[in-house]
RNA sequence: GCGAGAGUGGCGGAACUGGUAGACGCGCUGGACUUAGGAUCCAGUGGCUUCGGCCGUGGGGGUUCAAGUCCCCCCUCUCGCACCA
């Protein structure tokens, strides 16, 4: 019959659905699971990554729910951010990449794309249809408690304020001052993901040292500021506008974009008038420190657009300094327009101020020169700044003429000159972008203090401790993960949780901030216990106070008195408190690793904050990233697969084996068309064969195992005949494939677990069919076993399988196998091993001898040398003395001195390829199978125990017959 | 640069505490069954080979009776390094 994953899970969903087997009530006495998936963000169609990492939690969920868990895998969507918002900003605008995507990757028709120019209708249209997606795929999502984020969900928006006025009272939430990368455009701050160029950069502080000049300062900026003691000039790029700024009580010269800069950065910030700066070239400022007369010279290199557009020259210690001073000097004719003599320029001398072993007085004069640099426009210059700036941080020590920081190194003086000197007046600082960034509205991004912005004190230290110990008792999996949870822990400093833009929650003290959207996430879980009801009574949300909440999460408060306070029925909050604690904390939440560093961690800190030691998170999944036919997946590089793409051409189940068998661990998987359709005709296989079982002749279909009390436990196996070693081999293997099985699933290893519960039985259920005629009974039981196993990856085709044979109600709810150990069978198994390799053994001499045999003969091994093979392996380390002297002290052993030793040299050989397997009748267990070896070999089969007298052996070959390897004579 | 993970046949990938490397799947080769087969079943499949073996897990050293696995050095790839979902 043809495998119509159409029809079969169509139906299937539906029925679970009406079902309503996934809706989780709390049951006095059961024990729950809570598994929860990091809501996705609806900006988009779900993808093939979203689908691995709910995938993983579903099979999760499935398994646990036939382990008898009364599990909650409930559903939300994000909508929190700039995203969403920016997208409908973009459509209302006409924006063509935008429209483009929406409309081919996405595949949204024309007349929903009219609509989307409202950030609430793209969520809701994606939700509508990742919902469906969802569903489609067959996850066991108790969607009574189903919601989305931000203030167009009022209920939800009330349960975030909760949270944030409780971190505050906590401690946890405060006031800062943090500079970022700002566009002045969008008037936002700008994420890597937002810019065209510049991904990666970061705001970097210069120090700016005040040259009085006139009734201003010129503030040079450097990265370098112990240089100062080292400056013999100025340079300003005579091309470029300056301006004459008001900053505070002071007046500062910057170029006209440091000024735009300035604005950001510091308060009162005023622009007076515009000075060009060829004006201020050949004039003279003071050296803040010396009080020396400075020299104002041209430089083309004076880059408008870097910090403040005055830099400070040091010509012992900066290459560029340097070379653009020698030119100058060299040609005094240059710069005459600026009423510069040549003796002006005679008089500046290079001073050093720093001391390094690698070089002599004037480092920067002496890498010029061994570079070979021409002139300032010579590009190695960037190379010699490089190398003369890492040996001095790092091995350079200041010499006597810097005062009182003579004798230390530079490395350990930066931060207290600087301090010292903002202390005098006469430095200050300001930010850069360490690179040009460009933000995606093509617009030069700029780095801006943001005041009153609001953070998340993670640098607390106590906070981390306690997410330390959260953390010490909670199960990583893989295990290699935990470091990395360590890791971020330790270095996670204070983290803005709100912004201005897009779409969020408004912090309830401070409503023109919106919490953003890493930090709406952290706790909502708590919410699925209680949003069933905010559904279904329509709960107001007004009436969800914070007193509401402290009582429903903290158990705080006087239940009657905030029942009356807030207009809600005393039983119904008495319920929403217990369906919280019973099923609160959430047991497995996962995602892909990236989220480690910050949504996962930040999820452990919030948990740690808020709530009671007993409701902190259990275990952790995460998985590695997806990436397409091994290439990143990208809208941009046109390779997004979609779940609902997926779904079409694959159906549920291949998509969900397909995932789940692409790779483990922190391993990131890689999604192939070309695997996705192996899995798929693999599938189609196993539906077969399962129906050809159901099929077979014997007890009619309902073979398999039930009993009216418990509907659905596999029916007990000693009730089969288990006369064959076939049998009790088939029945031994399947107990060690259900334990092996049910540990994978226990620490979602999906690929072992499909390895083992679809290929490895799938291999041995054809050898079982191979080996003699199948009983139907032992095969049924075998299905019924097998497609439990199978549930959790492939549930549809699982479940039409089980009602095919006649099963009760629903799969996905029967119960889990267990493994009956008594089953496990030793003998069993080495019996079939030595089957297998007998018949291997004879395929190949048939195709040595290219003989067509008429007759087969099979020497079994002798007694005597399975007892040799027992005294070899009991010694720890066995050497022919030690072996013989054991074997020669057995009284049946002793005649056979001679041929032991023959045996035994052999043995020793060969003594890292012995299996240390148990002894069985070899002679039984090869007569037993004669049937199969006349079948496979066509022709007549004798066994011989090698070691009986008389027997036929033409070609003397019994005498090779040895433990686990009969001698064979074909003819 | 820092932190984490990884590098194994033609391909995807196995190998838990060091113990027959390449499980399982794909592909390929041969065979069986077939009106047919892109179906199914069976067998073979790391390289070299004078057919006795020899060499093989990114490269180079080391520990061990025994190393993909442990130790040291180096190379390459992936992810993360925050105001972004």
């Amino acid at each position: 019959m043809e495998r119509n994953f159409k029809e079969i899970e169509e139906r299937l969903a539906k029925g679970w659905e009406d079902a309503g087997i996934f809706e989780a009530d709390p049951i006095k006495g059961k024990p729950k699971t809570f598994i929860t998936f990091p809501f996705p963000y609806m900006n988009g169609p779900l993808h093939i990554g979203h689908a691995l990492t709910s995938t993983r939690c579903d099979v999760y969920a499935r398994f646990k729910r036939m382990q008898g868990y009364n599990v909650l895998f409930p559903w939300a969507w994000h909508l929190t951010g700039e995203p969403i918002s920016g997208a409908a900003l973009r459509v209302k605008k006409g924006d063509r990449e935008q429209i483009k995507i929406f409309k081919e990757m996405d595949g949204v028709p024309d007349e929903e794309l009219e609509k989307f120019t409202d950030p609430e209708y793209i969520a809701s249209y994606y939700i509508k249809e990742s919902k469906q997606s969802i569903k489609q795929l067959g996850h066991s999502i108790d969607w009574r408690r189903e919601f989305h984020t931000t203030e167009l969900h009022p209920q939800f928006n009330k349960f975030i304020q909760w949270q944030y006025l409780t971190l505050k009272e906590k401690g946890y939430v405060k006031k800062g001052t943090h500079p970022v990368i700002w566009c002045p455009n969008c008037l936002s701050p700008t994420g890597d993901h937002d810019r065209l160029k510049g991904e990666g950069a970061t705001p970097v502080e210069f120090t700016l040292l005040k040259f009085k000049f006139e009734d201003a300062y010129l503030p040079a900026a450097t990265l370098r500021p112990e240089t100062i003691f080292g400056v013999v000039n100025m340079w300003l790029n005579p091309d470029v506008d300056y301006v004459k700024l008001k900053v505070g009580s002071e007046k500062w010269i910057v170029s006209r974009q440091a000024a735009e800069k300035i604005k950001e950065q510091k308060e009162d910030v005023a622009e007076i008038e515009t000075v060009m700066g060829k004006e201020m070239i050949g004039r003279y400022c003071t050296h803040p420190i010396s009080k020396e007369d400075i020299l104002i010279l041209p430089a083309a290199f004076v880059d408008p657009d870097n910090s403040s557009g005055v830099v400070m020259s040091v010509p012992s210690h900066a290459p560029y300094d340097f070379v653009a001073l020698k030119d100058i000097q060299k040609d005094p004719e240059s710069v005459k327009k600026y009423n510069i003599t040549k003796e002006m320029l005679d008089s500046i001398k290079p001073i050093s101020l720093i001391e390094i072993d690698a070089f002599g007085e004037h480092p920067a004069i002496e890498i010029s020169d061994r570079m070979k640099i021409k002139d300032q426009n010579d590009p190695r210059l960037e190379e010699a700044t490089e190398i003369i700036y890492r040996a001095e941080f790092y091995k350079g020590i200041l010499k006597e003429n810097t005062g009182k920081y003579a004798g230390m190194k530079v490395m350990e003086v930066k931060k207290m000159l600087v301090a010292d000197f903002e202390k005098i007046g006469v430095a200050d600082r300001m930010y850069e972008v360490s690179e040009e960034v460009i933000c995606r509205c093509n617009t030069r991004n700029i780095v801006k203090i943001l005041k009153n912005q609001w953070f998340l004190k993670y640098s607390d230290e106590e906070w981390k401790d306690r997410v330390r110990e959260a953390l010490n008792d909670m199960i990583i999996l893989p295990h290699d993960a935990r470091s990395n949870f360590e890791y971020t822990i330790g270095w996670l400093d204070d983290k803005a949780c709100a912004r201005k833009g897009g779409l969020g929650t408004p912090l309830p003290w401070d409503r023109e901030w919106k919490v953003e959207t890493l930090s709406d996430s952290t706790v909502y879980m708590a919410f699925y216990t209680i949003s069933k009801f905010v559904n279904e009574y329509k709960i107001k949300a007004e009436n969800l106070t914070k007193e509401v909440f402290d009582f429903v999460f903290l158990g705080i408060g006087d239940i009657s008195k905030i029942a009356e306070n807030n207009n809600l029925d005393e039983e119904l909050l008495k319920e929403m408190k217990a369906e919280f604690d019973y099923f609160m904390p959430v047991d497995f939440r996962n995602s892909a690793k990236e989220l480690i560093p910050n949504h996962l961690t930040f999820y452990i800190f919030h948990h740690v904050a808020l709530f009671k030691k007993d409701k902190w998170p259990r275990i952790i999944g995460v998985n590695g990233m997806i990436s397409i036919e091994g290439d990143k997946m990208s809208k941009s590089k046109g390779n997004f697969v979609t779940l609902k793409n997926a779904l079409s051409k694959y159906g549920a189940d291949t998509t969900r084996a397909t995932l789940l068998y692409s790779s483990e661990g922190m391993k990131d998987p890689d999604w192939r068309f070309k695997s996705a359709m192996d899995i798929s005709k693999r599938l189609d296989a196993f539906y077969d064969l399962a129906l050809q079982i159901i099929e077979m002749d014997g007890e009619p279909g309902t073979g398999s195992a039930r009993d009216e009390s418990d509907a659905n436990q596999p029916k007990p196996p000693a009730a089969f005949s288990l006369k064959r070693q076939i049998d009790r081999w088939i029945l031994g293997r399947l107990q060690g494939h259900i334990k092996k099985v049910t540990d994978d699933y226990e620490n979602v290893r999906t690929r072992s677990a499909f390895q083992t519960a679809f290929f490895d039985i799938f291999k041995d259920v054809r050898w079982y069919m191979r080996r003699d005629v199948p009983q139907k009974e032992i095969l049924n039981h075998v299905l019924d076993v097998w497609v439990r196993l199978l549930a959790p990856c492939i549930p549809f085709l699982a479940e039409d399988i089980f009602s095919k044979m006649g099963g009760n109600g629903f799969l996905s709810v029967s119960r889990w196998p267990e493994a009956d150990e008594s089953l496990l069978n030793e003998e069993a198994e080495t019996g079939e091993r030595l089957i297998e390799k007998t018949a291997e053994d004879i395929d190949s001499i048939l195709k040595v001898t290219k003989i067509k045999p008429k007759k087969i003969v099979i020497y079994t091994s002798p007694i005597w040398k399975w007892q040799v093979l027992e005294i070899v392996r009991g010694l720890e380390k066995p050497d022919m003395k030690r072996v013989m002297e054991r074997a020669m002290k057995n009284d049946e052993l002793k005649s056979k001195g001679k041929e032991i030793s023959r045996y035994v040299t052999d043995l020793l050989k060969n003594i890292t390829k012995i299996e240390s397997r148990k002894r069985i009748d070899e002679y039984m267990v090869l007569s037993e199978a004669v049937g199969f070896f006349s079948r496979e070999f066509g022709c007549e089969v004798e066994i011989f125990p090698a070691g009986k007298r008389d027997i036929f052996d033409p070609l003397n070959k019994k005498n090779q017959a040895a433990p686990m390897k009969p001698a064979i004579y074909v003819e």
